[in-house]
This record gives C-alpha cells, structure tokens and sequence, in this order.
DNA sequence: TTGGGGGGCGCG
DNA sequence: AAAGCGCGCCCCCCAA
C-alpha cells in the first residue's frame, strides 16, 4: 500500500493505494458497514474495443479499474481492482450506504459485476434538484452579468462534479487527470491522487446538499429518483432486442421510396437542395412570383434570424418555413407531393438507417439507449443514442423491436394520464365523472362539441374531442387551434374552434379555475412543484401554460417512475424492463412468463396511482398486453 | 475541422 | 391581448 497526504479547499485527508489482495480484504472488512461513503470509479475500455468511443461507459466493452471509497473523515481507498478482484467488494457494496456523482453509471457496472441494487445516492441528481429550487428565477440573466467570482456560466448551471464543487465551495478542480487512459500498468502518482480526491468531492457535496434537499422539500422526489437509478440501470444494460434482418428489409424499401422521390424532385427543383431551408425559400419565391398573395400568406419562421448573422448583415425579412401542415395545403402540386415524399421518407433513411445500424452493441446485437434522469424541466427522463422515446409509432416500425426465440415483449401504457391527473388535482366533477364511470373522455368532448349522443360520436369526431382536450388543457387559444389541429389532420373552420374554446372552458370551470390558482402560485412563487415536490422555476412570460402543464406532466413522470419501481419489486425474478416512453413500459420475459408479467406490470402501475392519488376516482390506470413483437403487442391494448 | 444555432419532425 | 408542454436527432449554415 502506499499512501499520499493530500489537501483540496480545507479538507486534508490521505489517500491510500491499495494493490494486494490480502491487504484490500482486511481493509474492507474492517469498515464501518453503517456510515455514509462517497464512491467512485475508474474503468478501463477491453483491449478489443479501444477503438469504440463509448467503450468506457458499457459494462459488457471495459472493466472496473480502481474502485474509490472515501470514509468521510480523513481515508479515500483507492483500490486497484485488476490487482486486487472485484470479489472482494461484493459484500461490503451490498450492506454499505453510498453516494457517487453520476451514480447510474457506477451502479449500472456495479449491477453487472454482480450487485444488482446498491444502495447508492447521487451527488448530481442532488445538485440538479437543489439548483431548480434555489435561485429566484426574477434575477436577471446571469449571462449578461459580469463574472465576479471568476465563475463560468458552465459552472454556474452546470452538474458535472467539478462545476457542482467550484459552485458550492467557490475552489477550482484541476480536471486534467478525467480523461486518462485507466488501462496503463502502472498508474501515475497524479492518477492515483485524482481518483482519490473524485471520492472525497462527491462526498463534500453531498454533505452539503443533502440538507438543502430537505429544506426545499425534495425528499420524496429525490427518493424516487434514487430508487429508480436502477431502474435505469437496467434498461440500459439490458438494451432493446431488434430484428436486424426485418431492419435491413424496411430500410430498404425506405431508400427505394426515397431515391425515386428524389428523382422526381429533380425534375421539379433541378440542383435545389431539398434539406436547405435556404435554397428551399429561393424556390418558393421563385415558384409563386406570381402569386404575391400565396407568399402573403406563407407562415414564416418566428425568428427574424441567428444572432451573429443580426451583427453581419443588419435586419432581415423572416424566411417562409416549409413545414408539413403548410404543404398539405399544395397537394394538388405534384411538385409539393413529391417533396413531401422526400421529406417523409429521407427523415427514416437519414434517422433509422445506417445511423441506427452503427448502434448495435457489438456483444449483444441489441440497440443500448441511454437514460436520463433529473435532466428535464419536469422530472420526466429523456432517452438518446439511440432517442428510443420518438420512435415512429407504426406498428410496421416499431416491429422492428422484436423479442429473441423463446422470449416475448410486454407493453403497459397509462392511459390517458395527463386527463387522468387534470381530473384528480382539479377534481372538476365533469372530468372526474368521465373517469369514474369508466367512459372515454374524448368521445364526451366530442359529443358536446358536435350536440351528438356519445354513442354516436364517430372515430374522426373522437379525434377532434381528443385535440380539443390535449390542446386546451395546457391554455393554448382558440386561433392556435385550427392550426394546431392541422397537424392531426383536421380541417374545421375558425369558428368551430372558437366555439370549442368556449365549449371547452364552460365544461370544465372547476379544472380552468385549478389552471388559474397554479398560475398564481407559480407568478407569487416565481416555481411551481409537482406532486413529489420537484420544483422548476418559471418565468412571468412561461407561467401562463408551463405553470399548470409541470404539475400535471411533471407528476405523470413520477407516477411512471414510481410504476416501474414497484414493477421491478414484483417481478424482477422473470421480467427486465426494457424500454420506457413517458407513459408506456416495456418488458421482456420469457414467454411462459408473460401472463404473469402483464399482472404484475399493469397491477404495479395501479398500485403507483393508489400511491400517489389514495383518493382517486379510479386507480384502474392501465391496461398490458404480450407479444414477440413491440408493434403487435402495443396494437392489443 | 469543430461547435452552436436554427428549422423541421418524430414521439408522449 | 396573447400564450401547448416536454424531449433528441438530422441536416444546413456560419464562424472560429
């Protein structure tokens, strides 16, 4: 063992290398399995897959290289795994309270070295939480101050653990040492000290932290996130199975449609590139010069242009959008028809193409999306590499998810959720009613708006109930309406929707009112929270729809989360949850097991809402079903 | 070559 | 008087 005196900001501790194996077990043995201790590790891409970029990250392509433990007094182990064994490890990571930054990544190679829910809490997710909670949102732009602290903008609202050290203790990290290649042999006295002191900082803020997390009533919010970091764990370790042969088979019947929508357009818009919006506009201008009154007409884009290019060349007209609603009206031009093809089929080519193929992890032959959690404004997580959360939702594409032999997918969605919890927050007795009785609520919508029996109501004129209430909900305006409604496809005059906007608002004074009192909340507050107690700090300019909107998105992202928690304690014998997507969950199970798990998942998100709403009308949320397929099984909800 | 902003579009 | 919200990814364009 060798040991170094070190220092950072007032804290003196030692750090101690550890490479015997004998010498690491008495150490491990002998440490207080009771006390809090800050964590950290170091991994090391395997010599196959140096070349892979996010190697380091994954599990299955690096190893644990050093294994950080900082006792919270004066000791941070570092101990070198390759040298050592992580066996070692495994009973004291299982009884042991810890907290790291960024703690998904070292619980999701916790979990896959043999320790699947390690009790560990996260310095990030704090700092995140606490930073949306603890400056007034009325104070001016930080960007347009002077910088007295020396502090960046990056460091002021950013959560990486140096920024969040350099915001609380005001000491700068000296970060050199982050990106150092861990496989060497011999590791560098600046390694070793580094990795040591990584442990001590996530320890301090933590320390720091936590009691902020209690003063700002974060605790349940905070716990749930904690708990479902294995949540997260998991589905990335785990991955989406994909029928790469049934991939290869649809792309290429995209890059046929593609290329001879292609051709077409070349007839009509010669050597125009299609994807520049700035070639795209000389065209249209060029196109309908004689007819001023079209491009009177064509919407425009909200921002005059960038800013450098303000500084360059002054003042500028707006450019015409090209979006698709706009374009739908110009189906009678083959030249708009073919564009749209174009546009349509370029977008799958470009996004799930090759793109999507280069993804595939080389050991499982599965797509790993990635997860984030405490990310967002509102608490939900968001998904990337690849974003497995805007798949398209045909069941031709998402059966491109497909279930290995012997396996079979099973898909639970809330349904309806964000009525549901309009409902149970305003518990305006039309919305409550609706839900009680078990009725579908955009057929009601409809049936006011088209004075017919719901019985009825035909699907179209479901369609516009469901609009109607989605669009409204959140405050937009009855002239956003019809355009709005465009985007679904629907054609009503501006009439219908200004009489829908009343039609709307007379049905649900009790929710519109609720609405009102978040707005008011949030404009004396200058926050609002969801039901947990996430806050987000809002503008005067966003409060008008954000405000209602974070508590009713806000609170369905934690029901979601809490769903997959309760999920997981039930059947995380049989089933791994493998996908999530705001309102919707996806496991994968053997297929024997799959009447038990759609049980057990629909029954844990019920048991979400009870949790959360004891008093709701209805806690009968969700509905799951099974199959091999990702798009048949969603199709038999 | 890289990075950021904007337009556009997919999902809930 | 007027106001959908929340994401990530693709391409283009421009600046450094």
């Amino acid at each position: 063992m060798r040991t170094f005196k070190n220092k950072f900001h007032t804290w003196e501790f030692q750090t101690l290398y550890v490479t015997d194996r004998a010498e690491a077990m008495q150490i491990v043995s002998s440490l207080d399995r009771s006390i809090l201790y800050g964590l950290d590790i170091e991994t090391a891409k395997h010599p196959d897959f140096k070349e892979h970029k996010q190697a380091g990250l994954c599990p299955r392509l690096s190893t644990i290289r050093l294994l950080q433990i900082f006792d919270g007094v004066g000791r941070s182990y570092v101990f070198d795994v390759w040298s050592i064994g992580f066996d070692v490890f495994i009973h004291f990571l299982k009884a042991g309270r810890f907290v790291a930054h960024n703690a998904v990544f070292e619980a999701q190679h916790i979990r896959y070295n043999g320790v699947p829910d390690i009790n560990i809490g996260c310095s990030m997710l704090m700092s995140q939480l606490v930073h949306g909670a603890e400056f007034s949102p009325f104070e001016e732009d930080p960007e347009e101050e002077a910088e007295p602290d020396g502090l960046s903008r990056y460091t002021r609202t950013g959560h990486s653990l140096d920024a969040v050290t350099q915001r609380l203790f005001k000491v700068v990290v000296n970060k050199q040492n982050q990106l150092s290649d861990w496989s060497v042999e011999e590791l560098s006295t600046a390694q070793i000290t580094y990795a040591g002191l990584d442990a001590v900082l996530t320890y301090r803020c933590a320390k720091e932290l936590l009691p902020k997390i209690k003063e700002y009533k974060l605790e349940r919010h905070y716990k749930l996130l904690k708990d479902s970091q294995h949540v997260v764990a998991e589905m990335q370790l785990q991955g989406l199975p994909v029928d790469w042969k049934y991939h290869a088979e649809l792309l290429k019947g995209w890059v046929a449609v593609k290329e001879k929508a292609a051709t077409e357009c070349k007839v009509f818009f010669g050597d125009t590139n299609l994807n520049s919006s700035k070639q795209m506009n000389e065209w249209l201008r060029t196109y309908f010069k004689d007819r001023p009154e079209v491009l009177q007409n064509w919407p425009r884009t909200t921002r005059e242009q960038s800013i450098t290019d303000f500084r360059k060349n002054g003042p500028k007209e707006r450019a015409f959008t090209f979006v698709r609603t706009e374009l739908g009206k110009y189906l009678q031009l083959p030249e708009i028809v073919a564009l749209l093809n174009y546009k349509k089929f370029s977008k799958l080519v470009d996004t799930y193409g090759e793109s999507l193929t280069k993804k595939r992890h080389p050991t499982t032959g599965n797509l790993h999306p990635g997860y984030t959690l405490g990310m967002t404004t509102t608490g939900r997580l968001s998904s990337r590499n690849p974003n497995a959360q805007n798949f398209p939702s045909d069941q031709e594409f998402r059966n491109m998810f497909k279930a290995p032999e012997g396996y079979e997918l099973v898909v639970s969605d809330l349904a309806q959720i964000e009525l549901r919890l309009q409902a149970e927050f305003s518990k305006d007795p039309v919305m409550c009613a609706v839900f009680k009785n078990g009725e579908d609520i955009y057929k009601q919508m409809a049936s006011s708006l088209f004075k017919v029996p719901v019985e009825q109501v035909t699907k179209p004129q479901r369609k516009v109930g469901k609009v109607v209430m989605l669009a409204l909900g959140f405050g937009m305006r009855s002239k956003k309406l019809g355009q709005y409604a465009l985007n679904s496809g629907i054609h009503e005059s501006a009439a219908f929707w200004e009489k829908a906007y009343k039609t709307y608002h007379s049905t649900f004074k009790v929710y519109s009112t609720w609405c009102d009192r978040m707005r008011d909340r949030a404009t004396k507050l200058g926050y609002i929270e969801t039901l947990l107690g996430k806050r987000r700090k809002l503008t005067k300019e966003q409060i008008y729809t954000a405000a209602p909107n974070t508590v009713i998105q806000g609170t369905a992202a934690e029901l979601l989360l809490l769903a997959m928690l309760k999920c997981k304690q039930t059947c995380s014998d049989f089933a791994t949850i493998v996908a999530s997507v705001h309102d919707e969950v996806l496991l994968l199970v053997k297929k024997e097991d799959a009447p038990q798990a759609i049980e057990c998942l629909s029954a844990a998100m019920c048991a979400a809402m009870v949790d959360l709403f004891p008093k709701a009308v209805s806690h009968k949320v969700a509905d799951a079903s099974a199959a091999v397929a990702w798009g048949d099984a969603k199709e038999e909800l």
